[in-house]
DNA sequence: CCTGCTGACGTTAGCGCGAACGTATGCTGG
DNA sequence: CCAGCATACGTTCGCGCTAACGTCAGCAGG
């Protein structure tokens, strides 16, 4: 004869549930339910006895239940174009800091393709989340119309979306390199460079290029072609950009890096030829870090509120859920440019 | 007279459910649940109706119902020190590339605190996920109990484990720093001094300092605990370490930095005041990066394979999770050590 | 003494799916 | 001609919780 079949040991797998929880304290679920989401509409005495029997098993309440039930989850969704950038990292955490263990966090990578982002919105919307945060302003139709079908709340961050599909923080890139070059017009260069990332599917870098030939045009200059490039990101990338810039045009007297550390492979390559920055030429870069700012001569970069996007997107999106706010919203927080030696 | 009460436009906002998918192509629920999961197991001509209703109502399934009826999720939980630091995204990254679509990934900080992996835990449990995956190697005692209870696979990554949990991939940050400490000595060095992020809850940093310790008593050398120290992360806080120790003890030919970018730091240091690297002092740093090849000169390093790290633990869980393997497993990947010019 | 109210708790009825099992139909082979 | 089996699909039930409402005791005030 086999071992009786519902033992604790063998089947016995399947977990406290509250019904037992509330077996133990002598009450019915409903109340060890109220308990666990308000603790205060309780008897002192009906409260301790519930929290020795959860105490004693170790219960933990099964939220997918609770969230079919509710028809609500806690979960808030957010979509960056790359886990690996430290860019992105930053606003990740301002959201993760702000939502804390109440509102756990799922987080996917479109891999700077709309596709991808349309695949991670499907997804999320399967799981119900409560929220969703972008950091892309651009999505493909369908994502969008998911987005706006799905009736949840929606932010979307960093570069500052003119037509948002609901809420938007963040700061405008186009601003942002209008004002950094003209402050290297108002310093006398003349001949300014500019190296972005691949515009494509990145509005971002599409962006600061528009805001960098703006502020030539406002100047009455005009652009050369011939030193308004893209490259790809890396520290190797803007050393290679730098010196094809030179070579092309070589009275070139500065050159403006919009992204990721391409300035400061810039720099370091300049350091390399014996170049003085910015007697030679000058540099000035984005996305201010404690790098560029070691780096010698340190460099003059803008900068962008990154942590803070990713707190007050979360904020925003609480408050939304919480009811203590409605409607859209946009929210600009803004750059700074941080004069250094480099320009 | 109000309007009608259950219109399309108002309550009608409760979502298109799978019995609605089913009416609409005259099937049962179930058979549209059996196209969901697996569409081979059908007859072509009612996947099309299928397939058709569900184009038309953009239905997303929803996948807290099917997560409660199928007890379980598709979920996998990730816990990281910080989400700030870009050594454990390249962690995350390999995890999310491998885990895909399919695996929504959840990551929760523990602050570097024991206590705020515990509660990461617990809502992680409580979100059911069907594994979880963990950057430290110490946990708090309730911690480490909640996971064996769970009876979910659970991987411990970075740090090799020597009692894990369930499963661990990584490498070993003793055998790590004890092979750069012998390197250093093989190249001659002889008052090697040693800096890394402070210990408490922090086995990685623990664990080097014991290498460190380890390969100088090998080499019947005392270590100087003038010039073992301790110091918080950074840029700036590796010169200023770098400052202390030549001042403390000005015979110091060489400082191993193990953590962050402090090696970068003491370099910048080093090139601020003038000194060559590594003849006045060697300096030797740890996860290797790119701006760690591109100063100048280059930083000697260890290398971590952190991405592969990642996609090890993400295919470990899910070979687990598929039935394809089963039990415990401990996979060291090693380290590289970078030789280069600063030592 | 009855009404009305508040507080503390219980009861009922799902939430939207999927596991397990049931059924109808066609097809094969002896 | 029917057992035997596979294929394609339907039915039933319940996953573990919560919203909504019900109940009952206690108490104040007229």
């Amino acid at each position: 004869m086999k071992e009786t079949a519902d033992s604790e040991e063998t089947h016995g797998r399947r977990g406290t549930r509250m019904a037992d929880i509330a077996a133990m304290a002598g009450v019915s679920s409903m109340t060890v339910s109220r308990v666990l989401r308000d603790r205060s509409c309780v008897m002192p005495a009906t409260l301790s006895r519930i929290e020795a029997a959860i105490d004693a098993t170790g219960y933990v309440p099964n939220r997918v239940a609770g969230s079919l039930a509710s028809r609500r989850t806690d979960i808030v969704g957010l979509i960056v174009p790359s886990l690996r950038n430290s860019l992105f990292a930053e606003t990740i955490k301002g959201v993760s800091d702000i939502l804390g263990p109440m509102h756990p966090l799922m987080i996917a990578d479109s891999g700077y393709s709309l596709k991808g982002e349309e695949i991670a919105i499907r997804a999320f919307l399967g799981q119900r989340v409560c929220g969703i945060i972008l950091h892309n302003t651009k999505h493909s139709p369908r994502g969008r119309a998911m987005l706006l079908e799905a009736g949840i709340p929606c932010i979307e961050t960093g570069n500052l979306a003119q037509q948002p599909i609901d809420m938007a923080v963040g700061f405008s890139n186009r601003d942002a390199a209008s004002a950094m070059t003209m402050y290297l017009l108002g310093r006398g260069y003349r001949h300014i460079g500019f190296v972005c990332l691949p515009t494509k599917d990145n509005d971002r870098a599409a962006e600061r290029k528009a805001g960098y030939l703006n502020a030539l045009s406002h100047a009455s200059l005009l652009a050369d072609p011939r030193i308004v490039i893209e490259s790809p990101p890396g520290l190797k990338s803007g050393g290679q950009a730098l010196s094809y810039l030179v070579e092309v045009v070589p009275e070139i007297d500065a050159v403006f890096f919009s992204g990721d550390v391409l300035a400061t492979g810039a720099l370091l390559e300049a350091n390399r030829r014996g170049w003085i920055v910015p007697d030679r030429i000058a540099i000035a870069g984005s996305d201010d870090s404690e790098l560029q700012e070691s780096v010698s001569p340190p460099l003059t970069t803008l900068r962008f509120p990154r942590y803070e996007i990713g707190r007050r997107a979360a904020d925003m999106l609480l408050n939304r859920l919480s009811g203590r706010s409605s409607g859209r919203a946009i929210v600009d927080l803004g750059f700074e440019i941080i004069r250094r030696a480099s320009a």
